[in-house]
DNA sequence: TTGACTACCTACTTATCAGTCAGTACCTTT
DNA sequence: AAAGGTACTGACTGATAAGTAGGTAGTCAA
């Protein structure tokens, strides 16, 4: 991937993160990288197809954090889930699912059934952790691995809006929380 | 309040829950009500200040739930207050405050303020709610009232962004998460 | 060294956006 | 009956949006 592209779609996450995805355009990412809109049209010829991408991109990289993190203890696999969603707090970007989610019916088809498939990973990936530590007793389980799965993905997504809304502070409270409830 | 600035203002909400607020547009609003782009304009000068009537609606509807509920038992209110986001989930919508933290650096800072205020009463709103049902031995805590609190808004604030995504059987499960732990 | 390909740029189009302003019909108050 | 306010409409404007057509400089392979 030539770095031109590389640095749009860097660039377009970024921005879809921050304002949400009708909240920029292609100038928004021509000028900042010193190229002309034409050639971010000549990478991306439409804008659905750089929201594709993004799709793509964040794919990718939880592809990637798995696969990182796949030898480690099923507890701290899911401490470095939660210390991902902590940087992302930090940067004052909010999770894509939440992103994507917000500006849903603004999508196409293609980029809602990428988005569904990304988060099932993720879904299954959490829900496959839990299980493993509660196997080896190191997390503690009150309702269906599913269920709590889809209940630390909400609170930490989550998280990162609110704490746009009302401070860092109960960012931190939220994480807390989770950990409590699945070390108890 | 006249018809027409009502009519206009609940449109919007729905419009701003459905796409985003940068998704749709005055003439979004106008079409469907059968009135010129004047006219919108007439009431709400600007678009922020349309953004800034949907807080205001959502902040007094809030006002209004917690009066009407006012009188229940903390356990029953809570239920309420849960149910309230499953209407919001079976109309396709999302929660106001994942809309506007989305999009929130698109926003100006008075909105950003008056979304601030709401969502923090909504916050002190549940927080007290578990204290009482905490008192009265009917609402389990496992942690400070606060951080339930705040992992409960946002559990079900996101089920309704989540679900979009995924499905509604998602919600229901988090819903069902909820309820469990606060119940057990 | 010619031809194809990549990665752009210049210059443009068309559509739509938020927003404005002068005018008007219709109440209400004096 | 005159004056003023409310709630609009008609007809705009200027800015910006996404997207395109045609050209070009550099690379690379046959």
């Amino acid at each position: 991937m030539s770095s031109t592209k590389e640095q749009i779609t860097l660039l377009a996450d970024e921005l879809m993160r921050s304002k949400g995805y009708n909240a920029f355009s292609y100038s928004d990412i021509s000028k900042p990288l010193g190229i002309k809109n034409a050639a971010v049209h000549y990478h991306f010829p439409t804008k659905p197809d750089l929201a594709l991408e993004i799709v793509k991109y964040h794919s990718d990289s939880f592809d990637r954090f798995t696969e990182r993190v796949e030898e480690k203890e099923a507890l701290s696999k899911i401490k470095f889930f939660l210390n991902f969603y902590t940087s992302i707090q930090l940067s004052g970007r909010i999770c894509v699912i939440g992103a994507f989610a917000t500006d849903w019916n603004a999508m196409n088809e293609e980029i809602q059934q990428a988005m569904s498939g990304f988060t099932s990973n993720v879904i299954e990936w959490i829900t496959s952790t839990l299980k493993e530590g509660h196997l080896n007793n190191t997390i503690h389980l009150s309702d269906s691995a599913e269920s709590e799965a889809l209940s630390i993905l909400t609170n930490i997504f989550a998280a990162t809006q609110l704490s746009r809304i009302t401070g860092s502070d109960h960012f931190a409270a939220i994480k807390q929380n989770i950990l409590t409830r699945i070390t108890h």
